[in-house]
DNA sequence: GTTTTGATTAGGTAATTACCAAATTGAATA
DNA sequence: TATTCAATTTGGTAATTACCTAATCAAAAC
């Protein structure tokens, strides 16, 4: 699953909705254009970015498409923004063994010697550059 | 929450890279423009965008801006798209109680009369139109 | 085989977005 | 009070996107 992409496709009024209509029941191009107020054109390319998001998988059934919601790449989105709830912190605390990014070399040493950055920025102005 | 502004927040990879660097720690502007190889003024209109959707809070402390990721934020979304794959398909079962979709006034009850199309599209083309 | 018809693609436009350099802001310090 | 400096805003550009109409495609019906 490429997370960006289907992102991509949700953060879209009228593929949520589209999305939204076709979890409920299966509808022909025609119907999601007149439901959304769009042009068929439209509704059919805004199903193409479904479909390569993965979100979408089509059939062709007689005349009709016919559209699916692939609701476990919804539940896979869901557990991936989950899953970024769960970095943690990383904090010093000498007393316990030492700074964790004194070792990664970014120049956070060197902040144990201006107290008055310590505080605040891991990475000051005159260590970034170069 | 705007649903629509945080999926539309999320989906950037900058801007996903922004957040998987803050909830590890605090970083200064400058650091990370440089840690996403981009200018500090693009750094903070994503900040901006983040902060507006609402994944985001900062707080000036001295000279530095420290950003907390509002994870409240991402678990609501998760759950938004979990809540998304919870709706349940619409089905004829004229064995019991007959169609959900015939009394809606949404041209379904035609179908019936129009075998071939009954099975696939609910809105056929000479249904929809005005 | 030709016609019909639902869906897609092509071509084009207006709006939005991601980016940068430069100017501005505002809190902290000297 | 004046200066410093991180962060933001402004102004401008190139790329992307959402939308339309018109053209094309492909399956079904005749």
């Amino acid at each position: 699953m490429d997370k960006l992409l289907v992102l991509k496709a949700l953060a879209d009024d009228s593929r949520m909705k589209l999305l939204a209509l076709l979890l409920e029941r299966t509808y022909c191009v025609r119907a999601l254009a007149w439901k959304l107020q769009l042009s068929e054109a439209t509704v059919s390319q805004h199903l193409k970015v479904l479909r390569e998001a993965g979100l979408l998988v089509g059939e062709k059934r007689g005349y009709f498409m016919h559209y699916e919601v692939q609701c476990g790449v919804l539940h896979e989105m869901a557990r991936e923004l989950e899953a970024l709830t769960e970095i943690r912190r990383v904090v010093c605390s000498p007393e316990i063994g030492g700074c964790p990014l004194a070792e990664q070399g970014e120049g956070h040493t060197r902040h144990i010697l201006k107290e008055t950055r310590k505080k605040h920025c891991p990475y000051p102005a005159d260590n970034i550059k170069q």
